[in-house]
DNA sequence: GTCCGTATCATACAAACGTATGAATGATAG
DNA sequence: CTATCATTCATACGTTTGTATGATACGGAC
């Protein structure tokens, strides 16, 4: 069986996508479309144009093709983070820029929101991908808020618990985005309202962290 | 068909709960463990003590079950989160007050978590009491925020854009929690874990509002 | 040419699903 | 008592599910 994970974007290179490739982007719209459970076989094979039995060929079982979208969805997610936190010498300069490719990498990759939070409201334990960008994002910004208070232009407090305050901002701005718009009268759909938003998120971290950075204006009181 | 929604608790009152009122219980704890595809009629009748075809006689339908069991759900976390939001005059002790209940109730229920991410995850619209419940704790928060404007004691901003950014927090302290602790080494267990952690979070929201409250500490620095 | 491993295909299968049906049950009213 | 009604029950139906099976097609090695 071939086990190959990244299968890469064979479509960018103008081929046509492989029977395997078709049925990673077929499996991954289809599953944050409708969640693991409402989404069948037949569907995807159906979408991804191959045969019924190409899922268990190429994959081993459902739950295996799960797992595979799963791990080509998050990898650049984190990569695409861990880059940016790391860009900047300045911690704040890099929490900034931390909570700006988190932002933008979710709106860019809608199927992310869904995918993830079905991971999430399961009970059980999480899958490795999952755990790992977790992990691994929310490891960058402990750091960061760490230099940042051994540098002193961050407060003091659990930086833990800090990193979780400041990734909370992008995390609900994107997760829980159809909500904001249902139910919130937010609309993230002009590239200006997404710029208010997310520099309004960056502006309630700085003063947050107990640092009126040189980004942010809060004399604020109309 | 008996149609009432509010069956009320049977069970705190000593007496056993009727057909309907026990369906609702496991399907509360069912759709939360599992989701709602992943959970058959025959195990929440099964694991309610009903006959199989209860579910349609007393609700119609599975999904008739299910809305019933988000709006038993969530009404009490509406009620309980506006009383607290409206138990305080001034705007700042008010936001206080309102995310120690979200916090709290989301807490005492934790098969809300699962429950309302679910839904969250899912592209279509909103179901009704989903959507209830949100509109209902936003406009809360929106209101409080302006009131503070008006005052001065909370920084100028888009009103509903600060209110997503505190609300974040107790969202994501809860809607995350497997999360914070599998991934982010952050335990909810003992009381004073959860203590820190609230503390924590309205003390940054405390200072992303610009206002440096009564209970807020930030002289920082270690 | 033959051989062989990879991939695709149509089809089959057992299990589980939501729902429908009609008979039994039990309490209440006349 | 009988009649009535809401409820519970066992069972059956038609779909859809994930996976297994075995045949077929293709492409390079020799």
């Amino acid at each position: 069986m071939n086990d190959r994970i990244g299968a890469g974007s064979a479509r960018a290179a103008g081929k046509e996508p492989t029977t395997r490739e078709a049925l990673l982007e077929a499996g991954r719209e289809l599953f944050a479309a409708a969640g693991y459970h409402a989404t069948s076989i037949r569907s995807i094979t159906g979408s991804a144009g191959a045969n019924l039995g190409a899922v268990t060929y190429h994959f081993g079982s459902k739950e295996g093709l799960y797992h595979a979208v799963l791990e080509n969805a998050l990898a650049p997610f984190r990569r695409v983070v861990r880059v940016a936190a790391e860009s900047r010498t300045a911690p704040l300069e890099g929490i900034e820029a931390f909570l700006r490719a988190f932002f933008q990498h979710l709106l860019d990759h809608p199927e992310l929101r869904a995918l993830m939070l079905e991971q999430l409201a399961s009970e059980g334990p999480l899958p490795e991908p999952v755990k790992r960008t977790f992990r691994s994002n929310f490891g960058l910004l402990r750091k960061l808020i760490e230099a940042g208070q051994e540098e002193g232009t961050i407060c003091g407090g659990d930086p833990r618990l800090l990193a979780v305050a400041v990734a909370a901002q992008p995390a609900v701005l994107n997760l829980l985005r159809p909500v904001l718009e249902q139910a919130g009268g937010i609309s993230t759909a002009s590239r200006e309202d997404r710029e208010v938003i997310i520099e309004n998120a960056i502006r309630f971290v700085r003063a947050g962290l107990g640092a009126p950075g040189p980004s942010s204006d809060r004399e604020a009181v109309r």
